[in-house]
RNA sequence: GCGCCAGUGGCGGAAUGGUAGACGCGCUGGUCUUAGGAACCAGUGGGCAACCGUGGGGGUUCGAGUCCCUCCUGGCGCACCA
């Protein structure tokens, strides 16, 4: 039996469901439904996302505790999404929170260790102030937390990270493989890994027996280097300066009002040229990325926009190393090397391959590559998290436990004032005796970032109750997931490192799988008009109504002011709430709706005549099985054959909104031609194919027709039916379209166009011409070339 | 700035290089109604017409919304990555 496991990217349980999560649950189920009769062994489970941070929140605002909040949430989300006819396999169900979850990735977390993919490190770190607590690169946007956007702080913490940049090149290799994801997906994890190829060359400190390592993808303008620029975190900006210099230099960096302005601090070393007897000076500087390469560059003004800029500043010398015009500076482009005793004439990949052989042979460089990917920092300093199963002992020593110590679970009472991790102030939970060496010790109070949650869920699934964390013959059998569908806002943060855990899991366990989800589909947002009044006060859409042609508030008569569609948000009360929808349309017309106006990867515009559409839709197919029963028309079954034919087709493309025009179409088509098939054969066809996308009203119907539960297989196609045996032929003069005729397919060429030339539209295009050529494309289309 | 995607009626959107606008919404007219914002029926790209029409301009082709080049516009992502 072919397996198709079919998932959506789980909920965090916030206590109540919205229509994003409507329109992504509904997708999947469809998909889920049709590979069930089409006979697939499906498997379509859900979970909870349920580590996290705003349960610490509601735990402080509200007074409860986080557990409590979180499994209450998870009991109403699941009636919700009960409510909207989705086949799930709740046996399968599990939460991130829960003990029979989390232990189960502390012994991942061991193995991971073992591996070499777990480590500690002293690291500069994103502090995000308000969540009190560390984030990920990834988590970094715009230099604000992803969640709070809070402006990150940088500091220097012992901190957990996975080596997920042993996987780099693979994670970016693998990318081509994965035909079945959005392109999109695949530039963004793309550019995020950010390889770049070069070398990296020594440069001497004079003076000084140290030296600085610098990345660079242009060792072919080399010659044209004239300072050094190190980030201010650099080891050797601590080797050479007090403390206090250094926070000064911080202090003027940071007093920059423009993020983009240079600013650069000179020091009173200077490094040797690696080619020349010079040497140049050595900067701190704020442009200068302390977690790229090594936090240090060589500047060549000449061609490159930045190190001009900056050279320009503090009036360093510019050196041409490229033929270029002088006011053509700084010039970025290929070209041919001068200036440079051991390059000059070259090009650009000529010279960088000759620079690097000569560096290899002198010792003093090599070729390099380098990834924008940082190694993911996994500790965070809060309570909501599945504790990382260490140990520390009073002498700054650690031990990551056995996994006959798991599992470390988290304590209930603890004191939840929102000042700093509970974890830390719990003494009790965090002081123990080593059970293995008698000595006093304190447990690691980080818990682990909640995206690791995420990496495996779907592993886990497959057997959410055995007593490790997953079965190596189950997960090579049912694994990759074919098709995974969720929001594009994962596209970098959760779907690589899911990526990056399947690769370090193959290799610890000895899998097969190498990718975890085959097929990615990123459903688009849903949105909805926005109005404001002329106070800037946004409004609810319902409190708006229209008078000759102009738009006030219900209450007040206020002019109302129309805004553009946005992404539903509380903040601008342009939400719909799944549940009033539910009350008020019913689940038949919701699942239209949520697949009906836009391509299931585009943008969906909620409106009122949209729903209202589907509702009509959902009455007219009811009303149209009620009818009694009458004779078949000639071509019913053709146009039952090809509505079968068409939703499958369109189901599997993810094409769903093309389904309901496929519906209207024969309903269109029966209704016109007045025929009832009531209990017929021809229904249950028809019912089965329905029945994906509006199952509770086809369950509804099956039962009051045929009086059974049971609906059956996905019909097989009769393929013979398909075929059209008269076809409109279009005929073409020149390429554009004169007439059509009518005519039997596999007609004879020479015999049709007889009877073409008789046409009187014909006749008149062809007139005194001469007939040149004709294009018979047999059975598509006619094409008459004349003089 | 770099990358990706997209530009088709009043709107959402259909079209393996082969009849552009399927299907829906809206609109117009009609039927039934005390009434209708319900339901049903008919029509609906522009133009009186010949014809013209898929963001603009080139090209390939018998034939281009579709392929190529170029420009414009919009959305998303990345962005001092050396």
């Amino acid at each position: 039996m072919q397996k198709s496991y079919i998932l959506e990217m789980f909920p965090y349980p916030s206590g109540n469901i919205h229509m994003g999560h409507v329109r992504n649950y509904v997708i999947g189920d469809i998909c889920a439904r049709y590979h069930k009769l089409k006979g697939d062994e499906v498997i379509h489970p859900m979970g909870w996302d349920a580590f996290g941070l705003p349960a610490e929140n509601a735990a402080i605002q509200f007074n409860t505790h986080p557990k409590d909040w979180t499994l209450t949430n998870i009991e109403s989300m699941k009636n919700q999404l009960k409510k909207l006819g989705l086949d799930l396999d709740w046996e399968k169900e599990l939460a991130t929170c829960k003990e029979d979850y989390y232990q189960y990735q502390q012994e991942l977390f061991i193995d991971f260790y073992k591996a070499g993919l777990a480590y500690k490190k002293d690291a500069l770190v994103n502090w995000d102030p308000e969540d009190q607590t560390v984030l990920a690169n990834e988590q970094v946007i715009d230099g604000k937390g992803w969640r709070t956007g809070a402006t990150v702080e940088k500091k220097v913490l012992s901190q957990w990270f996975f080596k997920i940049t042993k996987y780099a090149e693979e994670l970016l290799n693998a990318l081509d493989e994965l035909e079945l994801w959005p392109e999109k997906v695949k530039t963004m994890q793309r550019n995020w890994i950010g390889k770049s190829v070069g070398a990296e060359i020594k440069f001497k400190i004079a003076g000084e027996d140290d030296q600085l390592n610098i990345f660079t993808t242009r060792p072919d303008t080399i010659y044209g280097a004239t300072f050094i620029a190190l980030s201010v975190n650099h080891r050797l900006v601590n080797k050479f300066l007090k403390n206090k210099e250094i926070n000064e230099i911080k202090k003027l960096f940071s007093a920059v009002d423009n993020e983009k302005e240079k600013k650069g601090y000179l020091m009173n070393i200077k490094c040797k040229h690696p080619l020349l007897e010079k040497e140049i000076p050595v900067f701190i500087a704020n442009f200068v990325l302390d977690n790229y390469g090594e936090g240090a560059i060589f500047g060549c003004p000449a061609h490159d926009e930045r190190d001009y800029e900056f050279a320009v500043k503090y009036k360093i010398p510019i050196i041409k190393v490229i033929e270029c015009d002088d006011n053509e500076l700084p010039f970025t482009h290929d070209g041919i090397v001068i200036n440079s005793p051991l390059l000059n004439g070259l090009k650009k990949t000529e010279a960088i391959h000759k620079i690097i052989n000569y560096f290899k042979e002198k010792k003093i460089g090599n070729e390099s590559i380098n990834y924008k990917l940082r190694d993911w920092g996994v500790s965070r300093q809060r309570y909501w998290g599945c504790p990382i199963p260490v140990i520390y002992y009073e002498d700054g020593t650690f031990r990551v436990l056995d996994k006959s110590e798991l599992p470390i679970l988290l304590p209930y009472d603890v004191d939840l004032n929102g000042k700093g991790n509970a974890l830390l102030n719990h003494d009790n939970w965090r002081k123990i005796v080593c059970p293995k060496t008698n000595k006093i010790a304190y447990r690691e109070t980080d818990t682990l970032d909640t995206f690791v949650d995420s990496s495996w869920y779907y592993i886990r699934f497959l057997n959410n109750k055995l007593d490790r964390p997953f079965d190596t013959k189950q997960v090579n059998d049912y694994l990759p997931v074919d098709k995974y569908i969720g929001g594009i806002e994962h596209a970098i943060l959760h779907l690589l490192y899911s990526r990056f855990f399947m690769k370090a899991l193959r290799d610890i366990y000895n899998l097969k799988i190498n990718e975890p989800f085959k097929q990615l589909f990123t459903q688009g947002m849903i949105t909805h008009k926005t109005y404001k009044t002329k106070n800037d006060e946004w409004i609810m859409p319902r409190e708006v109504y229209q008078k000759e042609g102009k738009l006030y508030r219900g209450k007040t008569n206020e002019i109302v002011i129309e805004g553009p569609s946005e992404k539903m948000s509380k903040s601008k009360k342009n939400v719909i709430e799944p549940d009033e929808i539910l009350e008020n349309y019913g689940i038949n017309a919701t699942r239209f709706f949520m697949i009906s106006d836009s391509p299931p990867d585009r943008e969906l515009e909620w409106t009122d005549e949209g729903i209202q559409g589907s509702k009509n839709l959902a009455r007219r197919i009811n009303e149209y099985f009620k009818k009694n029963r009458t004779d078949m028309k000639l071509d019913t079954n053709k146009m039952i054959e090809k509505f079968i034919f068409n939703i499958e087709k369109n189901i599997m493309n993810f094409s769903l909104n093309k389904c309901v025009a496929d519906v209207y179409t024969l309903f269109n088509y029966l209704e016109k031609e007045k025929v009832y098939l009531h209990n017929s054969d021809e229904s249950k066809k028809i019912l089965i194919c329905l029945y994906p996308i509006v199952p509770n009203m086809v369950s509804d119907l099956y039962m009051f027709l045929f009086n059974s539960k049971n609906i059956g297989n996905w019909p097989e196609i009769n393929k013979e039916l398909l075929v059209e045996k008269s076809i409109n032929l279009p005929i073409q003069v020149q390429g554009k379209l004169v007439t059509t005729i009518n005519t039997k397919k596999g007609y004879k060429e020479k015999e049709i166009l007889k009877s073409i030339y008789k046409l009187d539209k014909i006749k008149n295009k062809i007139q005194n011409k001469e007939v040149i050529r004709v294009i018979n494309v047999q059975d598509k289309i006619i094409n008459i070339i004349i003089n």
